[in-house]
This record gives C-alpha cells, structure tokens and sequence, in this order.
DNA sequence: AACAGGTATTGATCCAGATCAATTAACCCG
DNA sequence: CGGGTTAATTGATCTGGATCAATACCTGTT
C-alpha cells in the first residue's frame, strides 16, 4: 500500500474515500457550501463531510424512495436527477455540475423523491443531514448559507418552469446551453467551449422536446453562426446572440414600450 | 370605538392589525408553519408574528425588487406570484392558498424576486426572517420545520416543472384542479366544490396554454361528465378520472407492462 | 332599461413541433 | 478488420394547440 501522498494528483484514493483532504483544499471552495464561511467554520464544516470515492457512469448515489439520510455534492463530473412515471417514462428533474447540492427537495418525505445517477466518472461529497442541521444551530453563518442554497434551488426551479412553460424549442435550447455556459464559466472551466455530458434524448426529456427537435435545432444554430457542434462538443460562436433568444426575445425586432406603462 | 372583542367573527380588525389573537387559536394551526410544534413553540414564534389588516383584490404583499425582509403566510383569501418578463408579459409562479408561504424563492437574492398581489380579499402574517433564522437556532423544531416547508416548496416546484413539460392541455388542467381539489381538502374545504380565484387568462399563463384552449378544455371535460362549469364555480363530478388523467395516462387504455421489467 | 367594459365561449384556420421512417456516424469488442 | 449496437441527423407527414375572429354573457353605472 501506498502512503505518501501526491497533493497535485486530483484524485489520489484510499481504499473507501477520496483523498482530497478538505474543502479548504477544493478548488469549488467559493462556489459550493463553504462559500463565505471563515476558515474556522470551514474546518468545522469538514469534520461532516464523507468522501467516497468516485462512481462511474451509470452509478447511482441514491435511488428514489431510499431513506433520506445526507445530502450531497457534487465534486467532479456530471450527475442526472430523475425520476420514472408510473408508466416508467423517465422525467428528468436536472443536470448537476461541481459545486451543486442534491437532496433538498427530499428533506419533508423524509424519503429520496427521485434517483441520483451519474453520467460520467464523478465523485461527490455526502453531508449527513441531521448533523448540518445541528451545526447550523452553532453556526449562524453556516444556517445562512444552506438556507440560501435551499432559496436558490426553489429560484431555479422557478425559472425552469417558466423557460419551459413559456418558451418555443429554439429559446428553451439557448436557455440550456447559456445556463451550462454560465454555471461552468462560475466554476472557472470555459464559458464558450463544453462538453455536454448527456445525450440528446435527455436534453429532449428534460427540456419537453423530442430528441429530433433538439438536433434540428442544434443544427439551425449552426446554420446562423451562433454555435460549433461536434457530437457532444459545444463551442459557443454568438453568446449575446443565444442570451438574447434565451430570454424569448426576437433578436432583430427592438421591442417598444408603450408610453404610459 | 369598540373594544369589545367578538372572538366569532372572521376578521374582527384593529386600526393597523387583525385581532386573530395567535397561531394557537387560528384554524390553519396544523397546515402552516406552526403544524407539528408543541404549545410552549407556537407561543415563542407568535411572538415574531405581525398580522395587518386584510388587502383587497389588486393590492400588493410585496413587489419585485423589494428588499427582502419577511416571510409571509396567507391566511386568507388567494395570492397571485408573478414577474414581468423584458417585454413585460406576465408570468406567474404559483397561486397561493391560505396556509402556504411566500417568499422563501428570494432569500439568496436578498430582494424578492416576484411580486406578490391578492387575487380576492385576503389577509396574511408577515415573519421577519432574520428573527426566524435566529429564533431557530433555539428552537429545533422550528428549524426543522422552515427546513420542511423549503422542501416542500423546492418538490413542487419540480412537479409544476415536470407537469407543465411533459403534458398535454387537458393533462396540465386535470393537474391543476386535482391539485386545488387536494389543497382545498387539506384545509377542511371541499374537495368538490370550489370558486377558482383566478380568470381563464390567469390560469392559462401559468400552465403555458391560451386561454381559449383553457375555456375549450373546460368544456370538454364538461362534456365528458368529469366536472360542471359555472363561470368560476367548479364542481369535481368524478375525481378519480381527473386524476388518472393528470397523470399523464389514458383513462381507456390499461397500460401492460412487458414481461420482465 | 340601456349601455359600456371586461370575461368567457365557440368556430375557422394555421403552424411549430411530434411522429414516423430512413440514413449516417461513432464506438465497442472479438 | 468487420459487424453489431447505440446515438445522431435529416426528411416527410400529421396534429394539438395557437392565432384570428365573432359572439355571448355577466356586472356595474347612469
């Protein structure tokens, strides 16, 4: 066995748990939960967190209906929550990237209301819930944040329903990919070059698109200069272009208010 | 003026705030935030509680870009959530009911991200969240429970999401009705009869349909014996078809499962 | 009672995206 | 290297709900 540690090795292992020592030590310390905590409470926060090693695609981290025990994050990869109808059609509830949390929409069944599986080789962190709520008690600042978490995740959520609700499949797919840019663009990874690590058809699942839609819209994107697509290889050509579709606005008409409102 | 209190009426009403003296004796008790605490709990959060006079239809609880402040819970009447998008088209969250809560989607912002306005006379309790942050640090269950009603609003809001992706005009209204149904019963309402607080239009705009297809939908149902229509007057006549077909199946066609999974 | 203004219903037509179908491209693995 | 499998693209057709348009109905006002 091997004892001397490499700290530039990203994912040094042990038998059970990663070796990534800490969130002080993470590269996601100012996008995850230890964002604006002190290096006391961060310390703290560590004693908490599990470290298993990572899971490859197809893994799950839990399933819907296991007991809801810790919540996660995620620290490297792609993961897919979902959840299947009762005539077993997949609906995806979101993609997560490094640095975002599962779990929370299943603190009031006090069961996971939907399945966790990762889309690629990732590795995560486990917080068991009953002990974050204890030591938010002790830690105001820690309270603070997991409750801003929580208020984020309802904002999206909200967001998403909107976007979906309201938006035509060339606007709901410059939402998409503007949403990926900016999320990896806060993770400090390339806001105009990604690659997607679902496929089509989950794109199309989750969106409310069949999955030829979603390609015939890929490739009318292509067609107006707005992205570069190479299989799963997103480059982003026309970012103000695609934020401006995003937000169901015609690009070449200049909306008019009217006087008064 | 008066100071005797009729503790019968409703809505008995000082100059700046209702006389529903408490939590303990309001009859939402076990619906809203207080369900589950112990006497000793409730007195401690009524003491956080402010209760102004009843708004009219029209009047705003809070606007978008307001600074955040308070958490609010209705106690009577019905509450529209809405933003205005660039172009100024309405676009609406939710509709809330009397024991549900608004605001928790703008603690991270830290300004209420939509704007809140009474669709019918309506009174609400105003929290102060900063005293609900503190007080739960004393106060486990009340943490636990603010926790509770986070998720819970994070899980709707993916239903809503998922609903409003997946379904079909008469699945995404069959949704909406079971769930008012459901929501109305767990207040000790009717479950089958009910007065929508909200026009076609209003309805249409949340569920992502024109309020022709809503009108149109509504007859058709009527057609079919599943609910009589009169104006805003629903009547649930058969409950169980509503629900089979917000689930997204065909109420004629017994899905089989093939053999294996 | 007559009128005005908002809200709802119903009909006729049109189109974005679903569905059906065929083809192509990448990826395993022996 | 070939053959089998899955993912993605592209084309042809169909349809649910949007859009446009007319009418009915409720409510309050003078």
């Amino acid at each position: 066995m091997q004892f001397r540690r490499n700290v530039s090795l990203e994912h040094a292992e042990s038998r059970f748990s990663r070796k990534t020592a800490s969130c002080s030590s993470c590269n996601l310390f100012n996008v995850c939960i230890p964002q604006g905590l002190d290096k006391d409470n961060i310390e703290k926060l560590d004693t908490l967190i599990r470290r298993p090693l990572p899971i490859h695609r197809g893994e799950h981290i839990f399933r819907s209906r296991d007991g809801f025990r810790s919540i996660y994050a995620i620290h490297s990869g792609t993961v897919k929550v979902y959840l299947l109808t009762d005539a077993c059609e997949e609906q995806i509830i979101g993609f997560y990237l490094p640095g975002e949390m599962l779990g929370f929409n299943s603190i009031e069944k006090e069961e996971y209301t939907c399945s966790a599986v990762a889309l690629e080789t990732s590795s995560y962190c486990e917080i068991p819930f009953s002990q974050v709520t204890e030591v938010c008690r002790r830690i105001p600042e820690l309270q603070r944040q997991v409750l801003r978490l929580m208020s984020k995740e309802i904002s999206f959520s909200n967001d998403m329903m909107l976007s979906v609700c309201h938006k035509n499949a060339q606007e709901k797919l410059a939402t998409f990919l503007v949403s990926l840019s900016n999320r990896f663009k806060h993770r400090g990874y390339s806001a105009r070059e990604f690659k997607l690590a679902m496929s089509r058809q989950e794109i199309g699942i989750y969106l409310g698109l069949t999955i030829e839609t979603v390609s015939r819209t890929f490739s009318r994107m292509r067609e107006e200069n707005m992205i570069t697509v190479d299989r799963r290889r997103i480059t982003i050509d026309n970012l103000p272009a695609l934020r401006q579709i995003s937000s169901g606005m015609v690009p070449d008409v200049i909306p008019v208010l009217s006087h008064g409102v």
